[in-house]
RNA sequence: GCGCCCGUAGCUCAGCUGGAUAGAGCGCCGGACUUCGAAUCCGUAGGUCGCAGGUUCGAAUCCUGCCGGGCGUACCA
């Protein structure tokens, strides 16, 4: 397909040089416009299109004028397929009657390699995300950022890099000692398991029972600032509760990556790396990247990026988060020499990143040019806003389960408890296409409002909809399977599909390998989502119009078995890009 | 104040490396089940693309200004 679309451009050229020379138009100049190609805005205007108007000043002709003459030069070999001029125009209609079978047979040969390009081939790009506090649980943000690193690291995957996920669990400072000393307060022996609750709601609890107390009580920060003064000093009684609860919340927050299909390859933990800049710092002092104030505090001028100055070692000595940022890059590149490493993190730390990159630029590293923050908007409600402090805040296993309980509800409601079998298992799958669909959805960089009743609805431009249309397909080809003896004296006749939405069906799946680029290079699930919507839409459009088994032409039968199987495989392919799962029943 | 981002149909979002009458979903209204899963499909209505200038043969798309909103602008993370 693109092959094809390469060979129109050429031939377009070549046509407007043969005109250009009868009407003698500066050739030269022709060739330095760009020949733009896109996609007619109806499909029955052709496959291709061509606007001339660049060309009309060079030819000092009206464009309808070249666009029929190019028509006229194109049509005198229609074997690739015929030319139309439309306007200013040229339109193609490309002879796709190979195209079908080749499309086809391409996708089920590469099965689940389909799509792969090798636009990142040998790059190794680590990927940031997720990045939990330990002191309560996983929210609908995180949410958001999680699907979002799970996913460009897969689209990054598929466009052959070698990518390795990590997480940073930020596991130290005052907010964590705050649930500390309310657990230390009024937690008594209680346990998650004595109490029954899931661990990481459990420590949470005790960081909402802080800020409470913390209300009533004007001694409580001191106290948690003194709590966070002992954990540094390695006090063995603070640093034994720290243990203990962190565990208790990373475990609680494993299970939630458990249930939402997000893993990591190495974990970092802050309180491993938070010391690991200054010695960066004090080295970039001495070669004069930053500089000292008399208090003992170390600065770095960003003005040279038009920023004003920022503070990279307090005046005790102590470090900042900038600081650790620093020395965790560093500290990675050495673990794992990537090329790359994506940084999937709020847009409210731009500024952030911003510093950062230039900081590390500024003391040398090669492969800083190749820092990328990944910014993703805030995630709304439509009530508005989360709050911590009004308790609106959505929890991320309370709306899995949420979810959950409208996708058994659903398929309880269409009597299809037997049908599906683990009934478990799939309104889990549902439940995690309703989220993941809904958030990737959106392009990462925008706000958005998350609406969980139209996330989890079975129609429209959702995820369970996606599912219900895989499954559909599944359907259709398990019947087949079952009278497939009826067709083993006949093969495959592909020049016998014929319908539009068979040309567009076999024209989208050829373009999925771009889809997966575009998305890779823009690192947006979104290219993908939209893709996918396209495909399934056409899809049902499809199979409600054209009968693929009850045909009386077997032949025909078998090439839309075909296509059949080649649409299934590419959503397969897109959906496991996006965290869809596929389901044969639902 | 300054910096970054956003403003497209009632709502949620595409389109933004400039190109043919601005798209989709939801919702509304109206059609389609003796046939492969109607959890579906088809159709109608609905938009001064925040406003005003500019560049261009051509602007939702690029530039400038303004209005509205978000986020930053800590020796917090």
């Amino acid at each position: 397909m693109e092959a094809l679309k390469n060979i129109w451009k050429d031939r377009i050229k070549s046509a407007l040089m043969d005109s250009a020379e009868k009407y003698g138009a500066d050739a030269g100049a022709i060739d330095h416009i760009p020949l733009i190609l896109e996609t007619p805005p109806k499909v029955e205007l052709g496959d291709l299109a061509f606007p001339l108007f660049p060309f009309a000043r060079v030819f000092k002709m009206n464009p309808a004028q070249i666009a029929a003459e190019v028509a006229e030069i194109l049509n005198k070999d229609a074997s690739l397929g015929s030319a139309e001029p439309a306007g200013p125009y040229v339109n193609i209609k490309l002879d796709l009657s190979g195209q079908i079978e080749k499309t086809v047979s391409d996708v089920n040969r590469e099965g689940n390699d389909y799509g792969r390009t090798l636009l990142y081939k040998d790059e190794k790009i680590m990927v940031e995300f997720s990045c939990p506090n330990t002191n309560k649980p996983l929210h609908l943000g995180h949410l958001r950022n999680d699907s979002i690193g799970e996913s460009v690291s897969r689209i990054l995957s598929m466009n052959s890099a070698d990518v390795r996920k990590v997480n940073l669990i930020n596991d130290r400072g005052i907010h964590i000692c705050k649930s500390m000393l309310a657990y230390k307060k009024f937690g008594g022996e209680t346990t998650p398991e004595s109490e029954g609750i899931k661990s990481d709601h459990f420590v949470g609890k005790y960081y909402v029972k802080y800020n409470e107390w913390s209300k009533e009580y004007p001694g409580a920060e001191e106290e948690a600032r003194a709590m966070l003064r002992a954990w540094e000093a390695g006090d063995p009684e603070v640093t034994a509760l720290w243990e203990k609860m962190n565990n208790w919340t990373i475990s609680g927050v494993q299970e939630t990556y458990r249930k939402t299909g997000i893993s990591f390859d190495k974990f970092y933990f802050e309180s491993e790396t938070y010391k690991l800049g200054k010695a960066e710092i004090l080295r970039g002092l001495e070669k004069g990247v930053f500089y000292s104030e008399k208090d003992g505090s170390v600065w770095a001028d960003l003005s040279e990026i038009n920023l004003d100055k920022k503070v990279l070692l307090r005046s005790d000595g102590t470090s900042l988060y900038l600081t650790q940022d620093i020395g965790t890059a560093i500290a990675r590149h050495k673990d794992w020499p990537f090329e790359r490493l994506i940084y999937v993190v709020g847009s409210e730390q731009q500024y952030h990143f911003k510093v950062l990159f230039f900081i590390l630029k500024k003391l040398g590293f090669k492969w800083a040019e190749k820092l990328y923050h990944l910014s993703y908007g805030m995630v709304n409600l439509p009530e508005g806003k989360m709050k911590s402090r009004e308790g609106t805040v959505v929890d991320a296993d309370d709306l899995f389960q949420e979810l959950k309980s409208i996708a058994f509800e659903e398929i309880e409601s269409k009597d299809r408890i037997s049908e599906v079998g683990d009934v478990e298992k799939t309104t889990d799958a549902v439940a995690l296409a309703a989220l993941n669909y809904y958030l990737l959805q959106v392009s990462p960089g925008k706000d958005m409002i998350f609406n969980p009743k139209d996330s989890i609805s079975f129609n429209g431009n959702t995820g369970p909809y996606l599912q219900y249309m895989g499954a559909r397909i599944s359907s259709m080809l398990r019947k087949f399977e079952e009278r497939k003896e009826q067709f083993a004296e006949t093969s495959p006749d592909f020049s016998s599909l014929r319908e539009k939405s068979e040309r567009e069906l076999v024209k989208l799946l050829s373009s999925f390998p771009a889809v997966v680029r575009e998305a890779g290079e823009e690192m947006s699930p979104a290219v993908v989502t939209g893709y996918l919507y396209d495909l399934t839409k056409l899809f049902s459009r499809f199979y409600h119009d054209v009968p693929v088994l009850n045909d009386e032409n077997k032949s025909r039968v078998l090439a839309r078995i075909e296509l059949v199987k080649a649409i299934r495989q590419v959503l397969k392919n897109g959906f496991s890009l996006v965290g869809v799962p596929f389901l044969d029943r639902m």
